[in-house]
DNA sequence: GGATAAAATGCAATCGTTTGCAAATTTTTT
DNA sequence: AAAAAATTTGCAAACGATTGCATTTTATCC
């Protein structure tokens, strides 16, 4: 079927009994090529399965339409390759970046190069970078910035950086998953995540206003800073209970996973819920309403943070002013607080 | 700092007082050139902060080391983004290839165009596709196949195919889960899955023999296609005990989440699990222990499977010889099985 | 010290597209 | 019918790295 050598634009052009720059003009519906000329190399090209040579195609235009996608992961608990929520929203950005013409090159921070705008601007493998979660330290991603890639990252909207950050509402989660508790009476609320990160320290002082608006003060022993994973959930949570018992009457989690170790922990000990514990998570991932109880939980759209990102980083790319964007959160009420 | 103007390999030959051909070897270290003057040319190089245009390096030697991964979604069945099996697949995908020297290009089979070979490889995007799942059809694969571009499915590796398939012992892990099930004085077993897939049907002949060897038969009726979602496993025991009752005491399930789904609806019924209905999920989710009660489930070693597909991809770009491989299922039992 | 071998470096063509500008063709105008 | 304008097309120079081959430099040998 095929010819059995490559075929090349100058080729096809020849076929076309055209040169390669009518073929090129053609090919991308340029309206300086006569309309017949234009459909009838359009015709050839997909007759032949022809498609233009992107490596050469980059190099010569110096863009790549590929935009790097970096999982920046924390240290080596395996947050990431578990979490369902940050693959989540690599797929959401599969699909905004696909709808805008790019392609999606993953990697994440153990693997690439420490110097991202190099490795990956520089190089021209890339035209932009997108960055998922700030870690505990924003150093690489400072020094991307730096030297001036286009770059989008999601974490906390709220942070002062010379780069777009989009993020959920973190202190509005917090205050919302916080006040849901304390309003059906929950008296000493857990604070369950680590508080190294910009997001997590957001959704703390929503924890703490919400107190604060029904006029307690949380216990400081209330907030309890534990990696991110189900299982150190449900260690802190069973140990917790071994050594104090059971001293608390809600738990509001930084993550749906989080939220799910701590709930195995006190289903364990029969502990009933929501009637002695009531539980909030984030993010909603889709076993969230699986779970049994159900798990109230706060909602982030994934796919409108997704869209977002994309946005601010073409932007960039057009050299277009750029924002911090938030994305709303809700709250989602189901039956991990919620008495029938 | 940084120089303004775009460092290009001639330029830093220039500064290094050396040609660029040299310059080209010794960054890669080629020992042709003296060992000195590659060692300070690698020291400039890393000073200015200087990395290979990939996009010219790509056209010249005609090749990307970019491996495309296409997700190879069922319809619109969203079980593709929701599914932590697939994705944890990719996230072992991407270390196995940043093993190897390769970068991951992401991609869906309802974004990339229909002709995989001409898209990603001839366009020379990338040199390699892996493809993740067979889908209901295998058109697509078998068309990309065709015209000889390196290509390594996950799926069923007992189909015959062109290419190598790298897949789970589904034969074994039907069985496994059956016979667990009917050792437990299981009678009435339900296979819940979608029966389309060469994946599906292995496991449903493993399910068959399990019966078989426990002299059984199992009941036309106990074989259950449905979508391979919690929600369609969810609605469908639902309505199947609204009309039948409870007319079973076992369940496999083709997929955790698909476990998940049922389990939900057995438990808002308030069936005893496992002492009424015994229930088997597959793939072994990082959920799977987090569940209440906890899930007995075939695990599947993604690690392995990743670097299995990596290697037999490698063995065509290098023109070895290929064969399709078995990743072991293993059978974890937990809670969701066994009575205490 | 001169011839020969070995080691190190440089020349220049090449990969396949894109695009500014010039050239050729067609259409419009006078 | 010739000149001017508008429309189409083609020429040729980039883009930046790699590599076979030729050339220069250094080491070895008699």
């Amino acid at each position: 079927m095929a010819s059995d050598t490559k075929l090349t634009l100058a080729k096809l052009a020849e076929l076309a009994g055209v040169s390669t720059s009518t073929a090129s003009r053609a090919l991308k519906d340029n309206p300086l090529i006569k309309k017949e000329t234009r459909l009838k190399i359009q015709a050839l090209a997909k007759s032949h399965n022809f498609s233009i040579n992107a490596a050469a195609s980059r190099l010569r235009t110096q863009k790549t339409h590929v935009i790097a996608v970096i999982l920046n992961l924390i240290d080596n608990t395996e947050q990431s390759t578990t979490d369902p929520f940050l693959l989540k929203l690599v797929g959401e950005l599969n699909q905004a970046l696909n709808a805008k013409g790019y392609e999606l090159l993953l990697s994440n921070s153990f693997m690439a190069s420490d110097d991202w705008a190099n490795y990956f601007i520089h190089s021209q493998r890339a035209d932009g970078i997108l960055v998922i979660g700030q870690g505990k330290s924003t150093a690489k991603i400072d020094l991307a910035a730096k030297s001036g890639v286009p770059i989008v990252v999601w974490g906390d909207a709220k942070t002062q950086a010379p780069y777009p950050i989009v993020g959920g509402n973190n202190f509005q989660g917090g205050y919302q998953g916080t006040s849901h508790l304390l309003s059906r009476g929950a008296k000493r609320v857990l604070f369950l995540g680590d508080s190294e990160h910009a997001e997590m320290q957001e959704r703390h002082k929503g924890y703490t206003q919400a107190h604060a608006e029904a006029g307690l003060t949380p216990d400081p022993s209330c907030t309890c800073a534990i990696d991110i994973t189900s299982k150190a959930a449900y260690q802190y949570i069973n140990e917790r209970i071994k050594s104090n018992g059971l001293d608390f009457d809600g738990i509001v989690c930084v993550s749906d996973m989080v939220a799910l170790g701590a709930l195995k922990a006190l289903k364990e000990r029969y502990v009933g819920i929501p009637s002695d514990v009531g539980i909030v998570g984030y993010d909603d991932i889709s076993l969230a309403e699986l779970m049994h109880p159900s798990l109230t939980t706060i909602r982030q759209n994934t796919q409108q943070a997704a869209e977002l990102m994309v946005a601010q980083l073409i932007n960039q790319l057009e050299n277009k002013p750029t924002e911090s964007q938030v994305v709303e959160t809700s709250l989602i009420v189901r039956r991990s607080t919620k008495h029938d």
